[in-house]
RNA sequence: GCCUCUGUAGCUCAGUCGGUAGAGCAGGGGACUGAAAAUCCCCGUGUCGAUGGUUCGAUUCCGUCCGGAGGCA
């Protein structure tokens, strides 16, 4: 028998925090993140990581504990994930999956199978220095010496990180990329997971939750972790980071605190419709309007009506 | 009160020597397999401030009016 996952994603600030801690309590269960920058020490503020109080006795994993100067990978991720739920499942709980990273959390679900060892920053650093110098098209005719079915599709997309990628694959395993892609997807997952989205029927209301947020962050010292964040030595996966890298201009003087807020406001937006077309996609997610069940009572509800309706957690 | 500049997409502004208009940003849609809070692709009709006049035809030229900015008194 499958291990039963319980599933949250969603855009961010759409409350997944609150929603999946009040779910924790009440399927005794346990929250396990699927999120990029949480997993980050001293990101605190900027990523909304939650707070103790907000955890409220809910155990959470995969938080809280990479330093800044480490990388990170859905590789990775998939591994940790596993690890934490079996733990949870040892421990008798349920295991809660909530975030917004997309990628990670398909991955987990859909049992995406990462070869070992076919990450090597070195090639792909010499491949952006490449690109660089030669240029794209450059790049793409060294990928169809050996795949040509990617470089097509990229070439038309442009996107000199997935070439990069793909040439960098190669050089690492022998194989094409598009073989592992299709090799990935054949293991079924082992999990049989309960996904559960938050949306809004009018996207406007999501936006207006983003513009506040920021602004609370401001309140709570975003200002003062950011000058932190931006003095430390950070990875090529915690400097991407939103919330901090926007705010730079600001310390170099070179543009108003209010025009940087505006923009970390517009490139939360940014993200929030990003996630929002990756979860769209899904077709196994139902969807909680949050500007139509606004509490968190209303949509544990309409949560436990989806889970008795199919009979989920009995057995 | 007089003079000058100005009013074009949600915002900032191009432009039309008269044939009803286009950029950036915002916004929308999409892709996504080891950086994913990343990376990338596609999408621009709007009473051209209002109203008269000239004209086959006005957003464009002229008059008047109404906003806005500056200057002189």
């Amino acid at each position: 028998m499958k291990k039963k996952l319980l599933v949250i994603v969603g855009p961010t600030a759409s409350g997944k925090t609150s929603l999946s801690v009040e779910l924790a309590k009440h399927y005794n269960g346990e929250v396990i993140s699927a999120d990029s920058m949480q997993i980050y020490r001293d990101m605190q503020i900027a990523t909304a990581k939650p707070t103790y109080e907000e955890m409220d006795g809910i155990r959470h994993y995969l938080i809280d504990f990479l330093d800044l100067n480490e990388s990170y990978s859905v590789g990775r991720y998939v591994e940790d994930a596993k690890c934490a739920i079996e733990v949870v499942l040892k421990r008798g709980k349920l295991p809660i999956i909530c975030g917004g990273t997309g990628l990670y959390v398909d991955s987990l679900l859909n049992g995406i199978n990462f070869t070992e060892n076919s990450a090597d920053r070195k090639i792909r650093a010499e491949l952006n220095k490449l690109a660089d110098e030669k240029g794209i098209d450059y790049l793409l005719d060294i990928l169809s010496e050996f795949d040509l079915d990617s470089a097509k599709r990229l070439k038309e997309q442009k996107n000199l990180k997935r070439i990069i990628r793909a040439i960098e694959f190669y050089k690492t395993t022998g194989i094409t990329i598009t073989e592992q892609n299709e090799k990935s997807r054949l293991k079924a997952s082992e999990y049989d997971s309960l996904i559960f989205g938050l949306t809004a029927k009018d996207r406007g209301y999501i936006y207006n939750r983003i513009n506040k947020r920021v602004d609370n962050m401001f309140e709570n010292g975003l200002l003062e972790e950011a000058k932190t964040i931006l003095n430390s030595n950070l990875s090529e996966t915690s400097s991407k980071a939103i919330g901090y890298k926007q705010l730079e201009s600001y310390f170099k003087n070179e543009m108003s605190l209010e025009e940087c807020i505006e923009k970390l406001k517009t490139e939360t937006r940014h993200y929030a419709k990003r996630q929002l077309t990756w979860f769209r996609r899904n077709e196994n997610i139902n969807w909680i309007n949050i500007d139509e069940l606004k509490t968190t009572v209303e949509q544990i509800k309409f949560i436990k009506d989806v889970v008795e309706n199919r009979g989920f957690l009995n057995g």
